[in-house]
RNA sequence: GCCUGGGUGGCGGAAUAGGUAGACGCAAGGGACUUAAAAUCCCUCGGGGCUCUGCUCUGUACGGGUUCGAUUCCCGUCCCAGGCACCA
């Protein structure tokens, strides 16, 4: 049988390619207990409308790793699904009269359509849609059972609010006093909400980032910083009235030089301390200031602190010396106990504060280089010295005094060891329509009441009028909130809020592995055969969002019996952006492209491979029209070197080693096997840049070896061996191309995902080798000689080379060094 | 200010363990094929110098150091990106 050749065709064989792996559904996955398991996840996105670059990238990583691991025999579960909740929806709403069900569902038809035109290896059986009821049923089933053992309240609070959004934001949601979705300035509202109790598991979630090998080091200090783990003590300043005035400190070793205790504004004692002394009304009218100031605002305010004495004072436990109590704008009633001993010697807010007001200044702390005198210093000395002015403590060093400060306080009652954290809670209510509704009821009688298991779900309607004005569009919908206490039977009211969108996504990866089990919220067996994630990958920008309410969650549903592990993603790749003319591609900056026109163009293996070769996966990808078509170049390459020469190899058996000692044929071979060798190392740590460029270098290597006319069946056997690796290696990263010339060959095209190409250690490393020869350090000659030679013959070898000879003509050999199989230095003087 | 990363040709980027700096690709220049163009193929390609198939000096942000040898390790400085920022 004859073929005509012909061209390279990339729209007409991926629809090929992708109806047939549609059709004989390739990528399902089944629990399987006779191979290992590989869960590869990549964050599913937001059905904004249409996929960017920015999916593409990612999406195309993780679909190398998953086919690499499908040929490298294991189960791999790789799913997609949607994070369909949020804003966006009801926007479009608003400005195209579209219901927000309707507009979701729409465009997540239309983006699945898009991936699967970019033939990524999902199994859609295993599709999930966050807003479907199926999935957020159980989201409120979790809630209810979090409420029930205490990890869910409701509380009076001043929160983050964006106007814009017209809503709540977590604390994690502000990014630099402004909103995460829109950039709107956050104001501060006091407003009810429910709260999820994250900081329960503060202590864990800091201390298992040390747990976390296969997770980037940047990501886990974002974590750690976000958290804020410090270790310190809380000390009892007695008052006058005998009550105890408690602090936070973690300079426990500066405690002999308090001169002044704070009080931050909304403290409980900020009001009643100053009654009946002269500064009440002063104190009062300093307290309302601050306190309706938002925080963002306050911040800014208090770069120059400013306080009032409230009249009353505190005795210092250590020294029963009396000190001021003042209120002082820059203390945070969140932090500690909303209050502080201030040692303006050793902090610089309490430096600015005591010369702003004139307080004295105490050193307890001596520097080894200088003597610090507090009528002459001009900032507060934070470093570490010898302790002074600190009675039993004198001449010490400062920081390893701390544990024997804080046992003598232990010991005599005037305070306790104490570990605090900068992590708050996590608010997650939204007064939003588009999410998942919180499963309350409140009723006059009876109060705040969970909605009874067997009555779920609260079904979102999805028939509503969307507006924006005003309240939540469902606290307008009396069909909604109208309801009769599950208790009394009274008349209730249901909660109007819905919960924060990164509830869903913080447990959809558990999902996936029972998208279709009803009996409850997960099927603990799939799950655990499942679980953890082997391979996580996504964008940074989650780190402390939902990368942290995720390990949350998962110990939560750990702790229900839910999932056996305590940590969801074992390893973690956090891909860069697409960079387009040095900015972020995005709307506003007209540096979009759109991935649908570069699969007109070039087709998804193009696309794909750009995405892959263009920078190495955690840095940014900068994009270039130029080198897509470079790419492009390349796949037409190797179509053509296979394609053109199909009619003479068809029938050719392949062998991977030659039969003759041809040396262009032996050289092949070593080309061959290092190749596979490169290839497979650089999969494994996700170098897949260099990976492909090992590639190019078959490729060439094997026009290379083609371009004398070679006669014999071995030439043609050992070519052929060299072309179905070649193929086989290309597969992870360009399936189509690479299914479509692998059935070329003649070979079922169901078994090149099943079989990664193996090298002959044999055929990894020639007999001889190139040694590099340095005299001084500087490299003066090569030779070629036998590997692993013996290193006196190779002192003798090198010192009869030309150039090695000149350069050591008149000096004395003083030492050699050689480095076998790479280097000899020789060194004169 | 603090904590992380990072600074390598005209560009994107290579260089697992301290051992040939610049793999692979893009761009550029030159050539072959062609009536011509596209496509394809070949050659050159960090900078300087020379007696130019070769040799030599220099070069991985900057300044020092360790070493036979440093893009790689150590100290200091500068710049860029990300995170945190009255957290007591």
């Amino acid at each position: 049988m004859r073929f005509r050749m012909q061209s390279y065709n990339p729209q007409a064989i991926e629809e090929k390619r992708q109806e047939i792996w549609e059709q004989e559904r390739v990528f399902r996955a089944s629990e399987d207990g006779s191979r290992e398991k590989y869960y590869l996840l990549e964050m599913f996105p937001y059905p904004s409308g249409k996929i960017h670059m920015g999916h593409v990238r990612n999406y195309s990583i993780g679909d190398v790793i998953a086919r690499y691991k499908r040929m490298r025999g294991y189960n791999v579960l790789h799913p997609m699904g949607w994070d369909a909740f949020g804003m966006p929806a009801e926007n479009a709403a608003i400005d195209r009269g579209i219901q927000p069900a309707t507009w979701t569902y729409e465009n997540i038809d239309y983006m699945r359509k898009q991936l699967k035109r970019l033939g990524f290896s999902y199994d859609w059986e295993r599709e999930i849609a966050t807003c479907d009821v199926d999935y957020y049923r159980w989201e409120q089933w979790i809630f209810l059972k979090m409420l029930e053992k205490g990890l869910v309240y409701r509380k009076n609070s001043p929160v983050n609010y964006c106007q814009k959004c017209q809503t709540v934001l977590a604390n994690e949601q502000v990014e630099g006093g402004a909103c995460w979705r829109c950039g709107e300035t956050v104001i501060q509202k006091e407003l009810t909400q429910w709260f999820f109790a994250i900081t329960q598991y503060a202590d864990e979630l800091f201390e298992y980032c040390d747990k976390l090998p296969g997770w980037p080091e940047r990501v886990l200090n974002m974590q750690r910083n976000w958290i804020g783990k410090s270790y310190g003590v809380e000390v009892n300043f007695p008052m006058e009235d005998g009550k105890p005035l408690t602090i936070f400190t973690t300079r426990p070793d500066t405690l002999f030089g308090v001169t002044f205790m704070v009080l931050a504004p909304e403290h409980p004692l900020a009001t009643t301390l100053p009654k009946g002394t002269p500064h009440e009304q002063e104190v009062l009218a300093f307290v309302e200031k601050t306190k309706t100031q938002d925080k963002s605002f306050r911040a800014e305010m208090a770069v120059s602190k400013e306080g009032v004495f409230t009249g009353k004072y505190a005795i210092n436990p250590l020294t029963h010396t009396k000190v001021p109590i003042y209120i002082g704008n820059f203390v945070l009633m969140e932090y500690g106990t909303g209050a502080i001993m201030s040692v303006p010697a050793h902090d610089q807010r309490d430096f600015e504060f005591a010369k702003e007001y004139n307080i004295p200044i105490i050193v307890t702390i001596m520097p080894e280089k200088t003597v610090l005198d507090p009528a002459t210093m001009t900032e507060a000395y934070e470093g570490d010295g010898k302790m002074v002015n600190s009675g039993p403590f004198n001449g010490r060093q400062n920081r390893e005094a701390i544990p024997s400060i804080i046992d003598y306080l232990e010991e005599n009652k005037l305070g306790k060891r104490r570990i605090n954290f900068r992590l708050r809670d996590w608010g997650i209510s939204r007064q939003r329509y588009w999410g998942t509704p919180i499963p309350i009821i409140y009723c006059e009688s009876c109060g705040t009441v969970p909605v009874p298991y067997d009555d779920l779900p609260v079904v979102l309607p999805v028939d509503l009028a969307v507006t924006m004005v005003g309240k939540s569009p469902l606290a307008e919908c009396a069909d909604f909130y109208q309801i009769e206490c599950p208790l009394c039977k009274a008349p209730a009211k249901r909660e109007t809020d819905t919960m924060d969108t990164f509830v869903e996504s913080s447990w959809y990866f558990l999902k996936y592995a029972c998208p279709d089990y009803n009996e409850g919220p997960l099927d603990s067996a799939k799950v655990n055969y499942w679980m953890p994630v082997d391979q996580y990958i996504g964008g940074v920008e989650h780190a402390v969002l939902h990368l942290l309410y995720s390990r949350f969650f998962n110990r939560v549903l750990n702790e229900f019996g839910l999932v056996s592990v305590r940590e969801p993603f074992e390893n973690l790749l956090t891909q860069g952006m697409v960079i387009k003319n040095g900015a972020k591609m995005s709307k506003s900056k007209g540096n979009v492209v759109d991935p649908e026109y570069m699969i007109k163009k070039y087709g998804a293996d193009t696309a794909r491979l750009f995405c892959l070769f263009a920078s190495p996966p955690e840095k940014d990808l900068d994009w270039n029209d130029k080198g897509v078509e470079g790419c492009s170049r390349f796949l037409q390459r190797v179509w053509r070197l296979i394609a053109e020469r199909i009619n003479d190899m068809r029938d050719v058996e392949a062998i991977f080693e030659p039969l003759t000692s041809d040396s262009d044929a032996v050289q092949l071979t070593y080309l061959m096997h290092k190749t596979i060798k490169k290839v497979t190392e650089d999969i494994d740590r996700f170098h897949l840049n260099t990976a492909i460029a090992r590639i190019m270098e078959l490729v060439n290597g094997l026009y290379k070896f083609l371009e004398k006319d070679r006669e014999g069946e071995d030439t043609k056997k050992l070519t052929r061996g060299a072309f179905e690796t070649l193929v086989s290696l290309l597969f992870p990263f360009v399936p189509h191309i690479a299914e479509e010339l692998w059935e070329m060959l003649g070979k079922d095209s169901r078994m090149i995902g099943k079989e990664w190409p193996r090298y002959n250690p044999q055929y990894v490393e020639e007999d001889t080798v190139l040694v590099v020869v340095q005299v001084n350090g500087k490299l003066r000659d090569r030779c070629e000689v036998d590997r692993d030679i013996d290193q006196e013959q190779l002192r003798e070898i090198v010192l009869t080379l030309d150039n090695v000879k000149r350069h050591i003509e008149g000096k004395t050999v003083m030492k050699t060094i050689v480095v076998p199989n790479k280097l000899v230095n020789v060194v004169v003087k």
